[in-house]
DNA sequence: GTCTATAACCGGATAGAC
DNA sequence: GTCTATCCGGTTATAGAC
């Protein structure tokens, strides 16, 4: 099932090449266009072994998102020493994800909805994608943590998440986005983080509050299931 | 690209043989196991002639979506009738998706995946899937419309597209969801359904004001590009 | 012009020898 | 760990039947 770890150097460099190979045709010719012989063929190596390192494809993808979340994770760092403001944090990470996505934009479509299959192994909420889910998320609650906003215990806990989830749902938007320079996405972006910033601080409204704990409440019981 | 609509009768029969030829097998063994030769087989049909009615196996996933829609519309039609609370109509509305779409909960996740790629015609944002679309989100117009809420006109004019997207998050987390009698998916839809209607009664708050303006803003330029 | 059928093609995946 | 040969299923080309 999981992706096996070479045992010899020389598994290590054709496990490497294979995926360089991969990562390269994919940006080159979008994910369908590339295939799994053109995988091994440009890595000098047969189309067996290449199902020795990778069980599938789409095991390929998991790889490629890692890949993305490296640098996405890189592009952000000194914003994260740097800036306090928790808008700013949250405006910045979340372009950063899609100008580190940006040459990907092409590939982005059939890669989600692969992904986006609850029986594929690679399914953001499954077991297989667990260490890097809690990589993107643990990102996310570095924003939180750094920033100088003084969030309600309840929300900051939920908030990492939450803001993981809200990431998915702006990279489904940007897939979409034909706009020149990806526009649209920027804007909503800086208009989606304001307002999340907005309701953080709007929460401690009397009136809110019994909405406030129902919601987290909803959200903390879908996260731990009872079973 | 579209589903061609046969000429003949001979044509018309044919036709519908393989769509619930195709339906029933989706149901008993899920999308990935049944395949285009397993459907024509049990129409005795050629496989080439199949394709000649449904260009791809997706087509059919188009279908299968008609068929549960019109039997989620017939479901709720004597609620729609005599219930004018809108929780009450919302809740039943949401229950009753679940209901319906229950048979088919094993094959959903594929079907799910499939339609999720922005390149496949069957996307539910896409042109292809607009004259379903536009009949579902009229349902939900409907919901709203014939209860006796007095809901401010800016959010009465989004309120049916947004629970069309509310319905999609519903169906997803119901699609994981492995409690006995799906007992967690209903309880989500009581909890949000009622959050729902009490977060549209919150947005007259003139400290929501500003919020409200500026989300219902933002969606509205979503849905209408200005492109 | 509308339907049906047969025979391929293509690419993901697997078996099993070395 | 690497290879070759093969399977399997979606899709297409194309020729004939009504």
């Amino acid at each position: 099932m999981a992706i096996a770890s070479p045992k010899t150097r020389r598994g290590e460099t054709s496990r490497a090449a294979i995926l360089s190979a991969a990562l390269d045709l994919f940006q080159e010719r979008g994910y369908e266009a590339t295939t799994m012989r053109s995988i091994a063929e440009r890595t000098r190596v047969s189309l067996g072994s290449s199902y020795h390192y990778f069980p599938s494809k789409e095991h390929l993808v998991l790889e490629f998102y890692r890949h993305t979340h490296e640098l996405h994770a890189a592009a952000i760092a000194p914003l994260l020493r740097r800036d306090k403001d928790l808008a700013a944090r949250l405006r910045g990470t979340m372009r950063s994800v899609v100008v580190t996505c940006e040459p990907f934009h092409a590939v982005a479509g059939s890669i989600f909805s692969t992904v986006a299959n609850p029986s594929s192994p690679l399914n953001p909420f499954g077991a297989a994608a667990k260490p890097l889910r809690d990589e993107v998320v643990a990102l996310y609650a570095e924003v939180v943590r750094g920033s100088d906003a003084r969030i309600p215990a309840d929300i900051a806990e939920m908030l990492p998440l939450t803001l993981w989830l809200y990431q998915m749902g702006i990279l489904y938007f940007w897939i979409f986005d034909r706009s020149p320079g990806r526009l649209r996405t920027l804007e909503v972006i800086d208009e989606t983080t304001d307002l999340i910033v907005r309701l953080i601080s709007l929460a401690n409204l009397p009136l809110l509050r019994g909405s406030r704990k129902r919601v987290l409440g909803l959200m903390k019981s879908i996260v731990e299931p009872p079973s």
